[in-house]
RNA sequence: GGCGCGGUAGCAAAGCGGUUAUGCACUGGAUUGCAAAUCCACGUAGGCCGGUUCGACUCCGGCCCGCGCCUCCA
């Protein structure tokens, strides 16, 4: 079985095949760095850390790149006002974004390239794209002029003079374009912004030059996998092909091979963004629910489609993992490598087919039943099976006492563990004593400080609602 | 105006030209000292109108509604 993924260029599914089986390249766009990220701002990160694991199993390596925007007007903007460097802001919430990411279970990339260290990079490519006839200097800016790139438009599918009319009211004019459609490649800076001395002067790059240049620089010429938002496709990305293509020395190789969008995330059916300020920040929503709700909720839809991001959402996300580390009682942790299950290659299957993540979540669920009408050694082995499935999205990794007592920030002040289990005793006792009065107080108290008992034969176990 | 996506049961969300998606919630039963967890039972859902077909949620056409992009954005 083969690896399908759907084109954003072509705009159908099609056979991954790498250029090079021996290493696999990916790049997907990171965050620009002035603010927390917020949680539509993860789901990319999320997806493709899933096709990321699943390269990792059929490719011996995989060399995964996600940007790390450092250099940016609203990072200049926001390090003003908070009187502080703009080294300092930018350090400062790449630390956040990291801690962020990996409370949701994502691995961290191959490499993390950024901006600022990329510099030489950007004006080599700018100079390429001069020399090559398809970038002039201008007032100090460098632009790339857009009609010189037969190709432009190919991944958004639009048409140049369309894109021009429909949209003629927000293109930017400006007296150092020659056409109005043209994008800045470098820009002049004022002493009190950050700048690097170029063959144009004192300046720092536009927004698209350092995913191609750090791509061409990390990566190759020719990637395969390029992955972001659907709001990156245009302009972004299309100037990034612009760029990656127009630099080298045919000017027609092939910039990136598979072109992978996510779709949004909505509030009440409009996408979130951090302009229209309806967003929330995973660092926040970490202050309430678990990673790995967050992770879960954001692979409830197909990548591909919008999800909408509900209180809702997470608690059944909540209350489903409950049911999936439910059946992961007592099992061990570690996974067993080498499993296999007709279950896993049915999840493996549906992983090939274009990340079909949903489909995965009903086999989880699937193995979850099985496992609570099993008994002993074919209960053992199918909770093993359940562990291998849950790693290949990044779930189900934690032993499932932690999960069931798991705290939020805002429950700290609540009872202790320690305060919890002295409760349990004392209920035994009162239990063994017949005293069913005293031990359903005891039950009732802890359960309106959203504590739940459950008896068996072994004992009381406890949950944190 | 151009380009694109979607409308599935109370909610969320998939596959599929004919046979249970799945989860959450709800209800009944088993189990339990009472609970919880678990198990069993329980939903002919597919925006509207046509067409193709022996048969359409699935394919085709039209319409209605919602959303996105069209140079800040994941």
């Amino acid at each position: 079985m083969t690896i399908q993924l759907y084109n954003t260029l072509t705009q159908r599914k099609e056979v991954f095949t790498p250029i090079n089986p021996d290493e696999v390249t990916m790049y997907v766009c990171g965050p620009t760095v002035y603010n927390f990220v917020h949680i539509g701002n993860a789901r990319p990160v999320v997806i493709f850390d899933i096709l990321f694991r699943l390269l990792q199993r059929h490719y011996p390596s995989v060399k995964y790149a996600r940007n790390i925007t450092d250099v940016d007007d609203k990072i200049n903007a926001a390090a003003k006002a908070n009187g502080e460097t703009i080294a300092e802001l930018s350090e400062r919430y790449v630390q956040a974004y990291n801690q962020d990411m990996a409370q949701l279970n994502t691995q961290p990339p191959t490499l993390a390239p950024r901006a600022t260290d990329n510099i030489d990079a950007m004006i080599q490519q700018i100079q390429a794209l001069i020399e090559r006839g398809h970038a002039y200097e201008s007032e100090g800016h460098v632009l790339f002029q857009v009609s010189t790139d037969q190709e432009y438009g190919k991944l958004s599918h639009r048409k140049l003079d369309e894109m021009i009319a429909g949209a003629s009211e927000r293109v930017e004019e400006a007296s150092y374009k020659r056409e109005p459609a043209d994008f800045v490649l470098w820009k002049p800076s004022t002493d009190d912004l950050p700048g690097w001395d170029s063959p144009w002067g004192r300046g720092r790059p536009g927004w698209h030059i350092e995913c191609s240049a750090m791509i061409n620089k990390h990566l190759a010429n020719t990637i395969d996998i390029h992955g972001g938002g659907q709001d990156l496709i245009f302009p972004h990305h299309e100037n990034e092909i612009a760029q990656g293509t127009c630099c080298h020395e045919s000017g027609t190789e092939q910039f990136v091979r598979y072109w992978m969008h996510n779709g949004y995330l909505n509030i009440d059916g409009e996408k979130m963004s951090k302009s229209l300020g309806n967003f929330f920040t995973v660092r926040e929503l970490l202050e309430l629910w678990p990673g790995e709700v967050i992770r879960y909720a954001l692979l409830t839809a197909h990548y591909r489609k919008p999800l909408d991001w509900t209180k809702d959402l997470l608690s059944s996300a909540k209350s489903s993992l409950d049911r999936l580390y439910g059946a992961l009682r007592d099992a061990p942790v570690e996974i067993e490598p080498n499993l296999t299950h007709p279950a896993l290659t049915e999840l493996e299957s549906h992983l090939q087919d274009d990340l079909a993540i949903p489909q995965v979540l009903a086999v989880l669920h699937t193995l979850a039943g099985d496992i609570n009408k099993a008994n002993g050694k074919e209960k053992r082995a199918l909770q093993a099976v359940l562990r291998s499935a849950g790693g290949y999205v990044g779930l189900l990794d934690q032993d499932s006492d932690a999960w069931f007592k798991w705290q939020s920030g805002k429950q700290e002040s609540g009872l202790s563990d320690a305060d919890i289990d002295a409760l349990i005793a004392e209920r035994a006792q009162a239990k063994k004593d017949k005293n069913y009065a005293r031990a359903d107080e005891i039950r009732v108290e802890l359960k309106n400080q959203g504590i739940t008992l459950e008896d068996s034969r072994e004992g009381t176990r406890w949950t944190r609602d």
